[in-house]
DNA sequence: TATTAACCGAGACGGTACGTCGGGTCTTGTA
DNA sequence: TACAAGACCCGACGTACCGTCTCGGTTAATA
């Protein structure tokens, strides 16, 4: 009997896993020569020397593929080095943020999936799994430093708390997003210097609110 | 500026206003029931009642006809009424801008496009001129308001007041955006509150710095 | 009012008739070079110089072009010249047809679309128009001159006339056709004179049975 | 003559012999059901219960394993019973030819091999020994009785008698095709009688030649 | 009022990509 | 060594849209 493995498929040949890597690979830089427009699955297979069906095994359309594809760069890319103060290190998150937006795979790409995912619930959810989430991890870590520094008051309501992290981390993903893509004009550290100041004043004000 | 455009064509027959008209109604009608990524031009002149050609002699594609059409839907709905505060303009006009994403044509259309400009500079001026600057006026108009209640002091220097206005648009526009498309939840009442506070408060503070 | 052409359409671009030429035409060189099998319609699309959609326009499959394109080869080569005797117009069209079986496109494809028509009665029903009857009135063309010859009897009843010009078109055609593509032996003049010999000895003894 | 081929393998797991008859079995009655056009390989192993791979070891493409599936079927069905005639043994085997021919499995199996064979020689090497020459050996068979009934004569150039069995061949198996395949019509004892008469008379008179 | 140039609908056209399917090969673990 | 399973590369399938191009026919400003 032995092996009985719950879930996992026993016989066959196994996926290659140097196929993933490829494919992934090509996709990012078929999104950097082509853009998400004319990116096609076809070519990303090609570049990645595989077949199609070898791609459509694994994901099931252009979308899934760049998610993946992009949240391995959220992933490397994405942290949140202490520098000392509240305001710091919004601001380091926020140039490490832009930086991350201006690379053209990401530029690309990321409003795409967003903007089909309004129409498409599985992969809103992927969307929210592989990159929203662990974002906002940046935004619970950061509280908790600046409230362990006792720049920031501890929340006394959880109801509360995880109301206001929702709220700053749409405020600065979203300005940030606004700033690179909508208006295309980018961030340099003073922007930043100035958005954080913004940010922290509110906190600020808000806090002493009842 | 009366008429008469010199190069202009004189003869002919003139084109249909009437066929612009039902296009982009056409175009509006096609984004709620299909969406971005599964409208096609096809469809949108069939359901127009007009030949592709009619089409094609008006807009270069998929991506400017969208903006034409949505961007109508901007101007018919967003506007600045006067509430009698700094902080009750800013929940109104982001309640409104809410909304206004909230649509279905306006919420897959709007990041599909944006995304398409990050590859196409004339797109990216046409949002521009459609949208996004249409947008900002409401801005720069709440400041003035502000300024004449005494609710914000008159900047001295203009370029510095420039970097503010639009500091303060990618605020307000961006955290809309983000917490409607990204995040997927819906802007309530309170949650505009709980935002225009955190903003005015980062107002006063930053402005009372140097 | 005028024309109103009872089924024809009326509006939109006509079809091109070259298109039609270039693909019969392509289909024939394709069928000469890589036989039935390897044959695809998109290749036989491009050596046209024409859309994959525009023969798919025309054409619901591979059968029905072929049957299409080698049909036009029946019409063109064969007749049934007078030779002055049932026995050398039988030789004639023998070694006429035998030639045509010869011919790499019409090898490949005849058996390829009978085939296929065995389980595709309307495929079988053009192969039956297009090909097979236009063969079958040579024989009674051939039927007619001998009778006016006096070498064959005026059959009274038209009920036996008719089976019996069709069993002799099934002895024609399928001797012909079974020795030129299973048995794979070429025809020559002199396997023409022996066979027609046999028919001809046939049908007289036949002739004279009540 | 046992087994031991020479150079054949000896260490190891044998092959199947189970395999190869579930395969064979497998093949008719895909046939069957789905026709030479849309049987696939594939199909037939999982039908056989069997791995692709023991396919491919044993047949080289669908063409060959059709060929080994229908020869069984010639060979379990073609026999040249002994009625005490040449018209009567003539009228028997084109009966029985024809049987087999309207088995569905056969029909669309038999054209399709052989348009296949055009284009491949040892496919028709194939097919001759494993289908044609076998049918042949009926009419040498034949012959042989009505020379021993004294119903035909002697032939004293073997090579005219090779060529005269060829011809007869030709026309019978010819004929019987022709009817069945293309003409798409059915073989029942009166088209046989008059056919088989057809065929003695020719035999006949050409037999009074020089 | 007649001319005439630009418009309009319909739909065929050459392309490109789609997502699927089948062919034949290869790579696992097991017998 | 054979075997079942199933992933692999390849290439063709038939469809859908793209944006362009004829067609025949309409319409409004101009001459």
């Amino acid at each position: 009997m032995t092996s009985a493995s719950p879930s996992g498929r026993r016989t066959g040949r196994p996926r290659s896993a140097e196929a993933d890597r490829a494919i992934l690979d090509a996709t990012r830089a078929a999104l950097v020569e082509l853009g998400w427009g004319k990116l096609t699955l076809g070519d990303v297979a090609s570049r990645a020397g595989v077949a199609k069906t070898t791609l459509y095994r694994r994901w099931a359309g252009k979308s899934e593929l760049v998610v993946d594809a992009v949240a391995a760069l959220f992933d490397e890319h994405l942290e949140l080095p202490d520098r000392g103060g509240l305001q710091a290190d919004i601001e380091g998150v926020v140039l490490q943020f832009a930086a991350l937006l201006e690379r053209p795979e990401t530029k690309t790409a990321l409003m795409a999936v967003v903007a089909e995912s309004t129409r498409d619930d599985a992969l809103r959810a992927r969307i929210r799994s592989a990159i929203v989430d662990r974002q906002k991890t940046l935004v619970l870590l950061g509280r908790e430093r600046a409230q362990a520094r006792g720049e920031l008051p501890h929340e006394s309501d959880p109801g509360a708390a995880d109301r206001n992290a929702d709220l700053i981390f749409d405020v600065i993903a979203g300005t940030v997003l606004h700033r690179t893509l909508v208006s295309a004009e980018s961030v340099d550290a003073e922007w930043a210097r100035s958005f954080a100041a913004l940010v922290v004043g509110g906190l600020a004000s808000v806090g002493t609110l009842p």
